[in-house]
RNA sequence: GCGGGCAUAGUUUAGUGGUAAAACCUCUGCCUUCCAAGCAGAUGUCGACAGUUCGAUUCUGUCUGCCCGCACCA
């Protein structure tokens, strides 16, 4: 049985289990209850985490002519936000409705006062009118007004709408107006603002001049440092600047295990075009490739989905944003976001900094902005797609048998080396001069303790591909030893030169 | 942020107004020639803080955390 076929909510809960038994994941700060939204990566954890990120910026960065690395600050001035959107933009106003229990956007929820003119002329105001976002929210708005008239028995004529979202309304207007969920005035909260940066202070005195932020995302480091690269680097059209690292959101409700945490660790890539090229073809290049990566580090392809987002719902400056979405046990959601963002970013830090954010292009000889296309992807997500992807439950004579099927180029620990048997001094010595001689290279595990089913069932638990059993051939016969897959269960003799080649092979 | 449920060992669970137990895991020894064997032993627990009480893991409150639903999600 895989792990898919269990209920999502029990799936979960067993590989949340499993990662804290073998210590790769854990709440932080456990010891004093744990902190909601923050995780700690154990010994196990790291390795893996690590070997994501190697994966990802050998193949990013390494491999490829036109990419560079970057590693800006977590703290930048804070007029860098100022200028991204971030200080305005990443508040979220919300209205509730006390009485039904929902929550609204405010920027979404729209209001207008009735007013009814009468025969002599006097205008009166009986009454106010909500409406939610919708394809046509005027006519739903005049439609719920010429309804508070005829039920208020009202005479005169309507006059024309005054509408606005709620952000707009007085404080003693808001208790006049009905909540969309109920109809009735008097339950909806005065708009509350949640900023999703965190704050801190720069030096020692704290006051509104030293507050700055820690970063929300890392991409806005490639935009501010872009002309230095630019000029120190002999990058050119079209070039990328990719960074890991890690960015802070004080999301409201951080769920689902380290999908949305409030610390976590992205992997953003800006890669720069010139405006006049092809940015839709180049956009299809890079979603194609962000999920044949995916799929190389082990993440089966029918797990994988696109989720193209609709042109209203674009933020105003992204031409196109595709997602690549993941079947997580807990639903489909968002694993790597692909957008292109045009020439906003650059454009906005030359206007708030005064500096230019052009490029020389040799083959139009002329100066530019250029456009961009960013994929975005956070390393916690990844590492979790892996993690839901890699488990299994399977039987092995008659057995329960818990595996975690990790790619060997992101398994934390890629042969685990055992003596047949500990008691053994032939064996034990011959097994271990083998483990120290692939640890110059690899990491690598070495055991001794317990029968050897239940330590190829320890490795299978956290995911080792390979075990490899020194017995009595090896030393008193050919010096091979069996070793032992830990998908088909399928053991070999092999010499230490067919190992290493074999490990050259599959990991190179 | 709202509503509901939950919190006992690393994990899964039992249990009690008189400071707690099992299985698995882990560790040690014996044994063991390839898939969680056996035997002997060992470590380790009532989420936190108050209150009631002679005494609270148990009752009450607050907080924290986890799960589910709603809302939100750059």
């Amino acid at each position: 049985m895989s792990a898919q076929s269990a209920p999502a909510n029990d799936r979960m809960e067993t590989i949340v289990s499993l990662a804290k038994r073998r210590g790769i994941i854990f709440q932080s700060s456990e010891i004093y209850g744990g902190l909601n939204g923050f995780f700690d990566y154990g010994p196990l954890g790291a390795e893996l985490k690590r070997n994501i990120r190697n994966a990802w910026w050998e193949d990013m960065v390494h491999r490829r002519d036109d990419i560079v690395g970057l590693e800006s600050s977590i703290i930048m001035h804070p007029r860098v936000w100022e200028a991204s959107g971030h200080v305005e933009g990443f508040t979220d106003p919300m209205v509730d409705c006390r009485e039904s229990k929902q929550r609204f956007r405010a920027d979404q929820l729209f209001f207008a006062p009735v007013v009814v003119v009468g025969e002599d002329g006097a205008e009166t105001t009986i009454g106010y009118v909500s409406a939610l976002e919708s394809e046509d929210t005027a006519a739903d708005l005049q439609a719920r007004a010429e309804d508070l008239k005829r039920k208020l028995g009202a005479r005169g004529t309507l006059k024309p709408l005054v509408v606005a979202d709620i952000t707009a309304a007085h404080p003693e207007e808001i208790e006049k107006i009905p909540s969309p969920a109920t109809g009735k005035p008097g339950s909806l909260t005065p708009p509350r603002s949640f900023n999703l940066m965190f704050e801190t202070h720069v030096g020692a005195l704290r006051d509104a001049s030293s507050v700055a932020y820690l970063r929300p995302e890392t991409a806005q480091g490639m935009f501010v440092d872009f002309k230095t690269i630019v000029d120190t680097t002999r990058v050119k059209l079209p070039f990328g600047i990719a960074q890991i690292g890690k960015s802070f959101r004080n999301e409201i409700t951080p769920r689902n295990f380290i999908f949305c945490s409030r610390e976590f660790e992205q992997m953003e890539m800006e890669y720069f075009i010139h405006p006049d090229a092809d940015w839709f073809a180049c956009h299809e290049e890079w979603l194609q490739w962000c999920r044949d990566w995916l799929i190389s580090i082990g993440i089966p392809a029918d797990l994988l989905s696109f989720d193209e987002h609709p042109k209203e719902k674009l933020a105003f400056y992204s031409r196109r944003t595709v997602d690549i979405m993941f079947r997580y046990p807990f639903g489909v959601q968002e694993l790597w976001g692909i957008a292109a963002r045009s020439d906003y970013d650059l454009k906005q830090h030359a206007k708030h900094s005064g500096k230019p954010m052009e490029i020389f292009d040799e083959a139009t000889k002329s100066k530019v902005v250029p456009h961009v296309i960013e994929p975005a992807v956070g390393v916690d997500r990844i590492l979790l797609a892996v993690l839901c992807s890699a488990y299994y439950e399977d039987e092995v004579e008659g057995e329960k048998r818990t595996v975690l099927r990790f790619h060997p180029r992101i398994a934390p620990y890629k042969v685990a080396v055992f003596p047949l048997l500990k008691n053994k001094p032939p064996l034990v010595e011959r097994a271990q001069a083998l483990y120290r001689a692939l640890k110059r290279k690899y990491n690598v595990f070495y055991d001794e303790s317990g029968a050897i089913g239940r330590r190829y069932r320890r490795q299978d638990e956290i995911g080792t591909p390979w075990c490899v059993t020194i017995d009595f051939d090896t030393v008193e016969k050919d010096g091979t030893f069996t070793i032992r897959d830990r998908d088909t269960l399928e053991q070999q003799r092999i010499t230490e030169d067919q190992l290493f080649a074999m490990l050259e092979e599959k990991l190179g």
